[in-house]
DNA sequence: CGCGCCGGTGCAAACGATTGCATTGTCGGC
DNA sequence: GCCGACAATGCAATCGTTTGCACCGGCGCG
């Protein structure tokens, strides 16, 4: 066992070649330079000798990997593994592989593990891990690593990102609210370090003052995480707030998990007495009790997209203005998280 | 941009060493060979450069490559992430980068993508899609590429094991019904091509007849997938079948979750007219409706567990008989799903 | 009939690290 | 004062590919 891999030299011996030959025999973009039949007998041979080109020798040669790094904050959070999906189902079309790493910007491992990707050699990186004002994504692009965002953005504009369209759910929401009666909501905003977070409080804050909402401060609390406990805590601080309101906007759907989890403990009915709405429609949120109202983005086509974006980029190709910064389109769905204001 | 990356070259002509020289400083194992000024000398050098190994380069000479390719049917299954989120925290402790793949046994890419592990040179890999009888681990095993499965078991004994205790999971369940007073319960068994489908099936039928529950034939149906569908589609052929019961355990959580939506479609009260029970412990079901009575098993641990065994292996340690399987323990946790029968 | 061209191969130099072995210098012991 | 040993470093081969260039034979054309 262990016996060693059999190499182009192998194949070459065997068939009564060069080296040179053989790998241009392999490779579909130069096998026209060589004689049909001697093609054909090296195809064969390397078959039956099973040969599998080594990447590592590929690479130091090439300076390429076929390798995409992938960096999320944890694949635990529901929200994450449709995009991985997405994108590894582009890069495999492609025949690229995925290092996956879970590793939050200020987490202190965080540059070493950006380090380790670089060192890796990978061929570019999808990053949904990032805050704004984040320059170690800057410093990748800048050592020529293409690199995309997704799911969030970069303070930089030029950094090509793929995300959804936060502006447009915060408006379904609310006017979904506004039909239903209610004027007072409050908003259980996430971090603004994060540019969904920061997007969708102030799509929120905009459409409500359009719309006519209550706008008191004390409307409004920041969570410091995207979590179910963040979102008790919030929820919590919200209603011993001063201002009364019928309905609790969250900026995704692990908080208003949360919130509703608080109400229950208070004893507040949802949707009967509030009504709560989410953000993302994760996997299973319509089997919650109550099922979530929530604004569905299209997770598994932004990891594609973002995937897609990305090989365009490593083909060579340079990005129109109008592709470097795609905004997937969301829809509302309502279920019974919201009811009629009483 | 673009600059080229600095190599142990330039590191040694800015100190006025060899290449060697500086390949041995920058080696913790090999450091005390170099004067320790000299030594500091090129640290000092090669951080204002910032240098960075190229992997490539170390792997052609080596062999190792520090990657492991992990290999799972879907990670958009919410069991996956929990393992997934374990492995990737021992690899990272250890230096060791983690490629995922998603791909399931039948599916004709499958080979494919196993040779596009295989061809990046994988230092081992960790396998959560294998079917029983599936021989391309075999395969990989006989190549001597190290590989460990997670979370189910293969055919061959040999091959290291990290698995949860299915039959206690089992048995807990079925004593759990029986103190709730049923005795007439149908399965629904998952595919039996996998080892955990197999496993809890035959757990199921050696306890349920222990317990002395009725074992007629149309209590059992075979899933042939593990998702929700299939789920709702088994539930019906066992109502429909002639046997009557007053529970339904299910091989694992999407089931269960399938299952009881077809309950309430039929306008049957789960858990007043029928007890469901999982399999998992998935995140979330705490939150459906009716809150998933289900067996919790250690996914992160799991997860963990069988990364913790490859590295073992890779540093050259054998394991010992007792550690080539691991089987965790697995505890009952009762929600709303199951109720005292009528 | 000779020359140029070209299709098909071989040659050899990279790519950037690791590592056994050779080489140098220093120092201790006798 | 010389020799052996040892510590510190340099040398060069090597890992398996890719690829620019040289080479060679045969054919077409003038």
């Amino acid at each position: 066992m262990a016996r060693r891999r059999t190499t182009l030299k192998d194949v070459a011996e065997e068939v009564g070649v060069h080296t040179s030959t053989v790998s241009r025999a392999l490779n579909p973009e130069t096998r026209h330079f060589i004689r049909p039949e001697v093609a054909e007998r090296i195809l064969a041979v390397s078959e039956r000798l099973n040969y599998r080109p080594n990447a590592a020798a590929y690479s130091l040669r090439t300076n390429k990997t076929r390798i995409i790094g992938v960096v999320i904050p944890d694949i635990a959070n529901p929200v994450f593994p449709p995009i991985i999906r997405g994108i590894e189902d582009v890069l495999s079309e492609r025949g690229y592989l995925a290092i996956l790493v879970n590793s939050e910007p200020h987490n202190a491992r965080h540059g070493a593990v950006l380090d380790a990707l670089q060192s890796r050699g990978v061929d570019g990186l999808i990053m949904a891990s990032l805050e704004l004002g984040d320059s170690i994504i800057r410093g990748m692009i800048d050592d020529g690593l293409p690199a995309v965002t997704v799911n969030r953005r970069a303070e930089d504009a030029d950094v090509p990102s793929v995300t959804n369209d936060e502006d447009q759910g915060m408006r379904l929401i609310l006017e979904h609210l506004k039909a239903l009666g209610h004027t007072r909501v409050a908003n259980l905003a996430g971090p603004q370090s994060i540019s969904t977070g920061k997007e969708r409080f102030e799509a929120f804050r905009r459409h409500a003052r359009a719309m006519g909402f209550d706008t008191s401060e004390d409307l409004v609390v920041f969570s410091q995480r995207l979590n179910e406990a963040e979102g008790e805590r919030c929820a919590a601080e919200l209603l011993d707030a001063l201002s009364r309101f019928t309905a609790i906007v969250a900026s995704n759907d692990r908080l208003a998990v949360g919130a509703i989890s608080l109400l229950r403990r208070r004893g507040i009915a949802c949707p009967a007495e509030m009504s709560v709405t989410g953000f993302n429609d994760m996997p299973m949120v319509d089997r919650f009790e109550p099922p979530l109202t929530t604004v569905r983005v299209q997770q598994y086509e932004v990891g594609r997209l973002a995937a897609s974006m990305l090989m365009k980029r490593l083909d060579g190709g340079e990005l129109e203005p109008s592709e470097e910064h795609i905004v997937v389109p969301v829809e509302l769905v309502v279920r019974a998280s919201t009811a009629r204001v009483r």
